[in-house]
DNA sequence: CACATTCGATAGTGATCGCTACGTTATGCT
DNA sequence: AGCATAACGTAGCGATCACTATCGAATGTG
């Protein structure tokens, strides 16, 4: 009792939402836009999605997902430091994509305050490990190194969108890791 | 020849609009929300100010006026360190008092790059000064440190209007100013 | 084939957007 | 007073917002 299959790819509807979110943020990017960038028209999208806020959540999520995955390979590497060096030098090859969005979507959308806490939280993580590991100095304040980082992740991300280049935000990067202890 | 007096305060008003343009941003502040709380009519509004975009201009300008005051106070502290300690603790607390808006309309609001580059140029002669001075390494790299400040500062911003405390910006204020050069 | 079911496209809902035409009211100048 | 000028409030402009009612098209099942 199967009904007419859907005529589009939903995977790749998603996919060009992502895009258009992360550009534009939530509030700016219109159903309009969307329906356009999709290749779908709005009933369809509605029955395939719910509605705008919940198609932003599935969008950002799926943008969220595939952040994550790349943050949890940088931060599998041996030392903490090495983890957030390569974190930063993710982030800044990311974010200066010019086959993508400027910047992060995650780190930009004033709604995903959640997944930022989420970030912080993993890199809080790992930084402990690190003073367990004894590559960090016992005294390491893990809840404030990692409030920092995720701080000059976002303004990584502000620069990308205001045009900064790859060099800026090496440099922005590189920067902040001097502030990152060291083994002693 | 004059016509009927206004019968409001054009620079109460123009806070007025300071006010929710820093708050909700450019695109999320309606006309509607600012006659509002303007206490004006449409008709008024546009006579006072133009369009949309020039009450922005006017609104966007009158804010990094007062800002730019506090930074070139900060600034004309006799160390470079001492400087940028003191733009640190001013933005921490105008960021966090909440009597105004969270975080910070420049360092926040798309439209406004122009204004950070602003201050990224102001932080950078100021960096070159203190270099000049001998309170910075000679191999300082201003362009870079004054990006990175920037990118905190941004971060800061971010950090605020996701409800982060005074405490969360100091910290993340004093692990940035691990990162900048010692006299030496 | 006939039927139930689900998707698709057209068209349009009420609400709000930025903005303004219009007629009235309040002032200064003569 | 009478006139010119400018701001006032009302009311509404066309455009776009997020969203949906309706109906025809395409499937699997009997």
């Amino acid at each position: 009792m199967a009904g007419r299959p859907r005529s589009f790819d939903r995977d790749a509807a998603l996919q060009a939402a992502v895009e258009h979110f992360w550009r534009d943020g939530y509030e700016a990017t219109s159903i309009s836009t969307l329906t356009a960038a999709m290749g779908v028209s709005p009933p369809s999208l509605y029955a395939a999605f719910g509605d705008k806020q919940r198609l932003f959540e599935e969008a950002s999520a799926t943008y969220f997902a595939r952040t994550c995955e790349g943050l949890d390979q940088a931060l599998a590497l041996p030392t903490a430091r090495e983890a957030v060096q390569r974190m930063f030098d993710d982030t800044a090859r990311v974010h200066a994509d010019p086959t993508t969005p400027l910047g992060c979507l995650m780190l930009s959308e004033p709604l995903l305050a959640v997944q930022r806490d989420e970030v912080r939280r993993r890199l809080r993580d790992r930084i402990d490990r690190g003073r367990r590991d004894g590559d960090l100095p016992p005294g390491t304040d893990a809840e404030q190194l990692a409030t920092f980082l995720v701080a000059v992740l976002r303004g990584m991300s502000g620069c990308a969108r205001d045009g900064g280049t790859l060099d800026d935000l090496t440099a922005i990067a590189a920067t902040a890791m001097k502030a990152f202890p060291s083994p002693a």
